[in-house]
DNA sequence: AGTTCTGAACGTCAACCCTT
DNA sequence: AAGGGTTGACGTTCAGAACT
């Protein structure tokens, strides 16, 4: 459901906007004009010319690429022949469209107001950047920045409630709930207890003697935790940082978190394994930059919105003043 | 209290794009 | 051309709201 809504976001504010710019062509009187001349129609009849009140159209967010506008209009196109197929139609639909990235990244480059998506950026610097008159943020944000602010390293929480914490210096730590550290602060250095897989790292420790092994399969900067109880293992993927607003609980086989499969079921599984929970945390991250995107265009909206509002009443009453005059 | 609805988030697949 | 990244589509799950 969600991700239905963009492509019918996008292509609608599109729309709305080619649509508006067109019928302002046929039926205003500012038809003939020239761009950023502003023809008002005065209280005694005549009209004179405004030289841009709104000038230098402005690169807005709801303006997508120039690609997106070709496919739009390419399908308004097919739509009238009647030999084109619902498959092609759709096919055109599901084409290509630059990634949500991109489309930030070339709108920060015109417009300063809007944030760029870096690569390697915390959610938390994001934020920050966010715009400040963002009412309806404020609450996500006291909940991460006072995650972060109070904690200068990794921090992980695994499905029995215990804290994994990730010194800078690559020392593990775990916490129970209560915030002490089991057995007066138990820390294992990554560098020596991991066992290195294809880039990630095989983290095994037991908290306590007894105690079943937990396994943090660390990769890409995330850690992946299984809880050592119960028959059926979940696991938690958390980047490091995020507290808890990212949790994800999920039930895996434990074939793809712990040793490698053997031999002879070959590098197939472990290659689909390994592209499956890259694909999942892409999907994850995705979706993550497409709700950015739509915040981002949703406070555009608002921003052109208060904007349009202040322009009209400016006119309105440079109109009055100018009516006052002449009368 | 039980049922239904709804929205959010997820995992997976497939198609496309980009880099090497 | 191959491989990896990105993202739309689809189905599933879950929590909370609304309804009976």
């Amino acid at each position: 459901m969600d991700t239905s809504a963009s492509p019918r976001l996008d292509s609608s504010l599109n729309g709305s906007v080619t649509d508006g710019d067109e019928s302002r062509s046929e039926d205003s009187p500012a038809s003939a004009e020239s761009p950023g001349v502003t023809v008002i129609q005065l209280c005694d009849g005549r009209t004179v010319q405004v030289q841009g009140v709104i000038q230098a159209p402005q690169t807005s967010v709801i303006q997508a690429p120039h690609v997106q506008t070709i496919q739009i209009a390419s399908v308004a196109e097919m739509e009238d022949d009647e030999s084109v197929t619902d498959t092609q139609k759709r096919r055109v639909l599901l084409s290509r469209r630059p990634s949500y990235r991109k489309i930030l990244n070339e709108l920060s480059s015109d417009s300063p107001a809007v944030p760029k998506i870096d690569e390697e950026r915390t959610e938390e610097e994001e934020e920050e950047e966010d715009d400040d008159d963002d009412e309806e943020e404020e609450e996500e944000e006291e909940v991460s920045s006072a995650a972060s602010a109070t904690v200068p390293t990794s921090i992980y929480q695994t499905s029995s409630g215990q804290y994994i914490a990730i010194t800078h210096g690559g020392a593990v730590q775990l916490t129970s709930p209560g915030g002490e550290a089991f057995q007066g602060g138990q820390s294992v250095m990554v560098a020596s207890s991991h066992a290195q897989q294809n880039g990630a790292t095989i983290l095994q420790c037991a908290a306590q003697a007894g105690d079943s092994q937990q396994q943090f399969y660390i990769q890409g900067g995330q850690v992946l935790v299984q809880a050592a109880t119960g028959d059926i293992p979940t696991y938690q993927l958390r980047s490091p940082n995020s507290g808890l607003a990212h949790s994800i609980v999920m039930a895996a086989s434990p074939g793809s978190m712990q040793n490698p499969p053997p031999q002879h079921s070959g590098d197939i599984t472990r290659k689909r394994e390994v592209r499956l929970m890259k694909n999942r945390e892409a999907a994850r991250e995705c979706r993550r930059k497409k709700k950015e995107y739509v915040k981002c265009l949703e406070n555009r909206v608002a921003v052109l919105e208060n904007q349009n509002k202040t322009l009209i009443e400016e006119l309105k009453a440079l109109k009055d003043i100018y009516c006052h005059k002449t009368e």
